[in-house]
DNA sequence: GCTTGATATTTCGCATGCGAAATATATGGT
DNA sequence: ACCATATATTTCGCATGCGAAATATCAAGC
């Protein structure tokens, strides 16, 4: 028995990228969807309407990532962009027909996907994978620098101006 | 205590790119590198002169992606490619004293880094997810599709031709 | 009502990585 | 020597995602 590989780091990214390329092949096979773009049909089937910029923070992305994501998904006919009613500045997005149909695709392949992630391991085990991969949020929270001292520099520029 | 959340296809993606900016916003604060750059550095530590496609099998990347990562790298003078002497298709990749510099700046933050990966987690722990994310290597093999069936096309190519 | 600062989104340039196709060289059989 | 095939690498177009800066609108204080 050889010691295990415990190069963290790169372990992370390989898997990541070769779920990835997974989920792509899949998607180029039949006319399935990214992983992203998966997330974004989940979400708008439990809040559909939602700003561009909620479902950026809920599936974890900057605003200007979700803003392409979902050019290409209104391209792909996947959504639609409406205007606010109260708000000028925001866009509401709403999954389409197509979206909908697709959205259920997703949801039986993805849940097929998640079974096989955890082929081979006990729930227990499982449960502390899970518990890792949600602990790099807290390791690395967002804008950690920035916002750290942001009322710090706020005060500053208020004192300068 | 709520349920564990069990989405491991998203949870993978979050915690792979939060790791990937915080990475990336110390590259931008001191002169760091990439978790990619860093990659090549410590390959070729280990194995200066490797081919393009050495590296890109050991860091299980695709040719393509390696040969730009490499005109990054070179552009940023951490590597060199010289032609090969006894095969002209071939370049061999070699680290500048300026790589080798980077290349030990970057082993000290990459121990940092795994070691506060592992905080908050026992010895036994860390090796399942270590062998968790090992597995999905297993689970999404190189090319699933396409080398399955390469033999046998091969055959039936040579029988049409 | 107007200015000032906050907020929602987009645009731009960039790095990463994929897949398909092109290029160049090697190699094995005849 | 020659041709077909295999191999090493590059090039191209694309999707993803980041950060910085631009744009547009809102909202609060005076």
């Amino acid at each position: 028995m050889t010691a295990p590989d415990r190069r963290l780091i790169f372990l992370l990214n390989v898997a990541q990228r070769r779920l990835q390329r997974w989920v792509e092949q899949q998607m180029a096979a039949e006319n399935g969807l990214t992983s992203a773009q998966s997330g974004v049909l989940f979400y708008l089937g439990r809040n559909d309407g939602a700003l561009i910029g909620d479902i950026a923070a809920a599936l974890d992305l900057v605003p200007s990532a979700m803003s392409g994501l979902a050019d290409r998904m209104e391209r792909a006919g996947l959504v639609e962009r409406r205007p606010d009613s109260a708000d000028g500045r925001a866009w509401r997005v709403h999954l389409t027909a197509a979206g909908q149909t697709m959205r259920k695709r997703a949801l039986a392949r993805t849940q097929t996907l998640n079974a096989k992630l955890m082929e081979g391991f006990s729930e227990k085990e499982i449960d502390v994978v899970a518990r890792w991969l949600a602990s790099l949020q807290d390791k690395f929270p967002k804008e950690s620098f920035k916002d750290a001292f942001k009322d710090i520099s706020k005060d500053q520029e208020g004192k300068n101006q």
